[in-house]
Formats: C-alpha cells, sequence, structure tokens
DNA sequence: ATTTTTTATTGATCAGGATCAATACTTTTT
DNA sequence: AAAAAGTATTGATCCTGATCAATAAAAAAT
C-alpha cells in the first residue's frame, strides 16, 4: 500500500528508514473517487493534498457563464490539491474531480504540519515538490507566450503522452486555453503534415 | 545591510538569533548593477539567486525572430534567478537584465546548498519562497485562462502598482504576451469607461 | 544643447481562434 | 437493447489582437 508514494521520496533522493516509513503512514488516509466524483468543490476548504496512486483527475476553475478552465491535470505519482485553500484556509477557487475511477493517498492539514515539524526529510520532499511544481508551470507559461498552438499542443503529447492517451480531447484543449473545435483542427493540420 | 533580505525572513514568521544572521551573512554577496546590465545571459550556467534590495530587473526568453517575452519582473524585496538552471547546473533559458540602476544580494550555488545544511531555518525559507512564487504563478495562469485583456490589465496594476509606475508600458505588455499597440489600446479604453 | 535612442499612440489591414450550428460517432446508463 | 449523455469533427461567420506604418514625445547619451 501507498507504494507510489514512498517512491516519490525516493525518486527524489529522499531515503526513508523502515520507522521514518511506519511514521510518516500513521498520517495518511487512503480514498478511492468514482468517475466524476468531487474531492474539492469551489467554495468549500481544501482539506487535503492529495497523492495519486491510480487513476487521473483534474483541477479547474468555472468562470461566469459556466465555462471550465483546466489549471492541472494528475495522473498516477502525482499531487494536487488547492494548494492556497489548503493553507490559508480560505475557501477554495478551484474544483477538483476525478475523470477515471482513481485511488489517492490524503494527507490533512494538521498532519502535513506534524511532519514538517517531526520529520526534516519531509520538509525536504515539500520543498521539491513545490519546486518542482514551479518549474513546470514556468516551463508551460513561457510555451503559452512564445510557441504556436501547434507547437504547444506537439510538446504537450510529447510531454505527458498518458495524459492525452487517458483524458478526453476537450479537457486538452480547456488545460490550453482553447475551444475543442480548435484544438481538433490543430490535430487535423498536424496530421496531415505528417 | 541585506536590510530588506532579512526582514523577508520575519516577514515569513522566520525569527532568526544573531548568530544566524551572522552565519547568513559569511554566505551573502552584495552585487550593484547598472540599467540594462545582464545578471544573467542565456545560454549561461545560472549561478546565483538574486534578491533585490534597490531597483527592479526582469526575466525573460528571446523568441527565434528576436522577440522578448518577459517571464518575471523583480522590485525591491522580490527574488529572481533562472531557477532550472541554477539547480541543474545547465545553460540558461532565460536572461535577466536591470531596469533601473539595482543593488542585490546574491547567494551562490555552493552557499545555498550548505545553508539548506547547516540551518533548517533556512530551508523552511526557500520551502515558503517557492511556495508563494508557485501560487501567484498559478494565480497568472488562471488569469490568462479565465479574464478579459482588459480585466487582466487592472488586475495588473491593483497587484503590482509599483511596476506599473517605473517599468516601461511595453515591457508590461511583454510580460502580458501583447504586443505594445494592443496595450495602448486596452488603457485607452479604460481610461474612456472612466 | 542637440543628437540619438527609447517610448507611446493612432490608423489601416490581416489572420487566428471564437462562436454558432449541424452531424456523426462512441460510451454510459437504464 | 434502447435511450441518453458525452465526445469529436467540419463548415460558415465574426471579432479580437497581430502586424505594418507613421508620427510624436520623452528620456538618455554625447
Amino acid at each position: 500500500m501507498y507504494e507510489l508514494f514512498f517512491r516519490s521520496f525516493t525518486d527524489k533522493q529522499i531515503m526513508l528508514d523502515p520507522e521514518e516509513v511506519e511514521l510518516i503512514k500513521n498520517y495518511l488516509t487512503p480514498k478511492k473517487l468514482r468517475r466524476k466524483q468531487y474531492l474539492l468543490q469551489e467554495g468549500d476548504v481544501c482539506k487535503t493534498i492529495a497523492f495519486v496512486e491510480k487513476g487521473s483527475l483534474r483541477e479547474y476553475s468555472i468562470h461566469p457563464g459556466g465555462a471550465e478552465h483546466i489549471i492541472q491535470f494528475a495522473i498516477e505519482g502525482w499531487t494536487i490539491s488547492d494548494l492556497f485553500s489548503f493553507l490559508t484556509g480560505e475557501p477554495a477557487t478551484y474544483n477538483i474531480d476525478a475523470i477515471e475511477d482513481s485511488e489517492l493517498v490524503l494527507i490533512n492539514k494538521a498532519a502535513h504540519e506534524e511532519l514538517l515539524q517531526k520529520l526534516h526529510k519531509y520538509e525536504t520532499y515539500t520543498r521539491l515538490q513545490i519546486t518542482g511544481a514551479y518549474l513546470a508551470m514556468q516551463k508551460r507559461l513561457n510555451s503559452i507566450n512564445t510557441l504556436s498552438l501547434e507547437e504547444r499542443y506537439l510538446d504537450f503529447i510529447r510531454l505527458y503522452p498518458n495524459i492525452v492517451q487517458r483524458v478526453p480531447q476537450h479537457m486538452i484543449a480547456s488545460y490550453m486555453g482553447l475551444q475543442p473545435e480548435t484544438l481538433s483542427r490543430i490535430r487535423r493540420k498536424i496530421s496531415i503534415n505528417k
């Protein structure tokens, strides 16, 4: 249990002793989500950070008018949360729901804070985690500014081939800030050029 | 000396003993930059994280064709670096230069790593720092997806009134991913509606 | 002081992506 | 098995922001 979660420590060169693994396990809660089920709804306070052991989720905001804008996907090995709401206790501005049936590992705020205090390695883990997320987002922002839509889509499928396979196309359009029709046309153009 | 830098610890509720302040000071290097002078050029390895005590800088990428895209500004109290290059040692993909004459506090990589090791509070500081940067960028990305250009500009001047005052308008356009002409027209529209 | 560089505005035209609409196809649900 | 919901494609038209061009004004450099 929690295999991928603990592997994500090793991946960051953080080696945990068996006792440390046991300590952390006391703070974790497993959770299963059915497809389309919410983990978080806008307006509620985000109580947990979720690590994905299996399945896929999306985090999105809803614009007045009803349009959805996906800010992040998460598949196996990724972490998802409305971090601002989690840290401040303010109502969430994002929704999170499952795209596929999913299995999560949850850490609530009290657990997070205690682990930060008790276990230096957990703070290092958290720091590296957020640093990676920051760098990925910076790259994304830079792509938006500098690349054509076609290049951005090719970049996306190169970076996240697993997401492309498992997530409906209109959600990828939403992630890229496009209408589904536009992404469809970009794909057509790419397939012709091959 | 280093006033704002140490104040940024206090602001994050990290209280340093006098000895800790002295310890950290040993790892810092002051640096002055003239307007338009580079702190970092694309292709070089980013050797430092820079904290701005005075002045203003910008970080930007150059698109084939010569167009510049500003990814970040930094004024007093902010930190700027090509973090990916700094952490990995790979050549920088961004340029950083001074918009105004500036005074910086530099931390090089060896210093950064030693401080992370020696001083738990420094790791906490770093974690909070990057978390704040992540949240700000997430908000920016969400604005790009959900707001009109007019709303985004109004948001910008609300969030960063100091930057608007001190930085040329075409750089703000670049930061927003717009042509200078377009931002000029948005401003005209806003001034008429008042 | 005056030349040069940088910055901001406005106009005309163009192009890329949005919007509206229709259809076909696939997957879920019952 | 049938109905419903969700998904993807294509066409026609519109609109926003880019591009090209000219000018004016301000700030820096000499």
